[in-house]
DNA sequence: CGGCCAAGCGTGACAATGTCACCGACGCGC
DNA sequence: GCGCGTCGGTGACATTGTCACGCTTGGCCG
């Protein structure tokens, strides 16, 4: 619990736990702390950050924006994992429409490009951890693929609700932020919470969700 | 056109034409040829290759396969690609259920893991090479998932039938195929190129598609 | 040849979801 | 109190998914 938390980062990551002292104190120079404050655009299509992003403390919501101003949550970047997708469209030069966005205050080390490559190329259990983030960030995107394609709705924003609470029996949350969490249409959840309500799976006010039966919610979230 | 058009298959990769002599010949070596039929599963979840695949000649079908038998096709591996979701998968070791299938015969070069580590910690452009490869793969899920979650499926449908088509004027697909294609039901392309059929599009026959009108599919394609 | 059978396709009825238009309720600043 | 913007509710309709069924085609086999 000191001033600064993030004195040795390095600490806080699997892939530079391991590293040898002197690896690690050359990273600490290299390296430059940025912090975000909640709801600021981290990365997006007109702001691509020329360094890998490790993320300290908070978390990163990663959306992607359709034309018509509908949007879906790909995923979330969490405390000790990085975020490859900058990387990634640092070196495809396709076009694409992800953001990502503070969900909370953060804190983040940047490592310019150049010591970034530097370590993939001699660190062995660093290369794992980047593969390794990219390989989750993979499998997420073929939950997303797989929920969006063949799950049912009522299922999936049973499943979300018991995400966003954790183990709070209650979440801050409009019915059009659940449905950009979904990709779906507000009246969409507005429909459904109704019916969640009417059978007792919830309690609703203003711009909140009361988790009211979390073994029902539970159980829709398995079976649709 | 020679009996062996793979002698120095390192010359049709990105990743390994620019490498000195001394390594490609190390290559040479320590990877494998491997053929599979059309139709072949190349990689599922149960059957994880252990090494890193380069694709000589062929292409590959990647499809996302649902609980209650419905598909839906994430993207292709074509030649002179490599295929990375295998290697994501050896890495996390995640449930996923995601396949790959020959779509034509195929020619393909395995390289075992350790000389693909070995390599990507040694040579910078085939690590760029590998980094893009995942990039791409990214990036063509986003696309996925951006057209399932807000895009048309007439639309999706008219542009599918061109890029399967590609330069001809007709192509060899059943409804069924065409619904795995795009993640949806048979009678719901039944009900579209019905459609499209009236419409003056396309003319169809038993498992066959002709396209009729490109231009009137293009624009469909794109505005929906 | 004739009959059987599986695959491919057509279709109607209904359920789930998306879209559009509109409205009322609530909270906040003036 | 009054005006105003955000939040949520609702009905009508379009699109898509699900289910059940039946017809046709082409191949195979007796």
């Amino acid at each position: 619990m000191t001033r600064t938390p993030h004195a040795d980062w390095t600490d806080s990551f699997q892939g530079t736990r391991a590293l040898p002292r002197e690896v690690r104190d050359r990273l600490l120079k290299a390296a430059h702390t940025r912090r975000f404050r909640k709801g600021t655009e981290v990365f997006g299509p007109h702001n691509i950050p020329d360094s890998l992003f490790f993320l300290l403390q908070g978390s990163i919501r990663v959306v992607q924006t359709a034309g018509n101003g509908r949007d879906i949550v790909l995923y979330r970047v969490d405390a000790g994992e990085s975020c490859v997708l900058t990387t990634a469209c640092m070196l495809a030069e396709e076009a694409y429409n992800a953001e990502g966005i503070a969900e909370t205050d953060l804190t983040v080390i940047t490592l310019p490009r150049a010591d970034f490559d530097r370590l993939t190329a001699e660190e062995p259990c660093f290369r794992d951890f980047v593969f390794a983030a990219y390989s989750r960030r993979l499998i997420d995107l073929l939950r997303v693929v797989n929920d969006v394609a063949f799950a049912r709705m009522d299922m999936r924003l049973a499943e979300r609700l018991l995400l966003l609470a954790g183990r709070d029996d209650s979440l801050a949350a409009t019915h059009s932020q659940l449905a950009s969490e979904l990709g779906t249409a507000r009246e969409v959840i507005s429909r459904l919470l109704h019916d969640f309500q009417k059978r007792g799976f919830v309690a609703q006010s203003r711009g909140r969700i009361d988790i009211a039966d979390r073994a029902a919610l539970r159980a829709m979230a398995q079976a649709g």
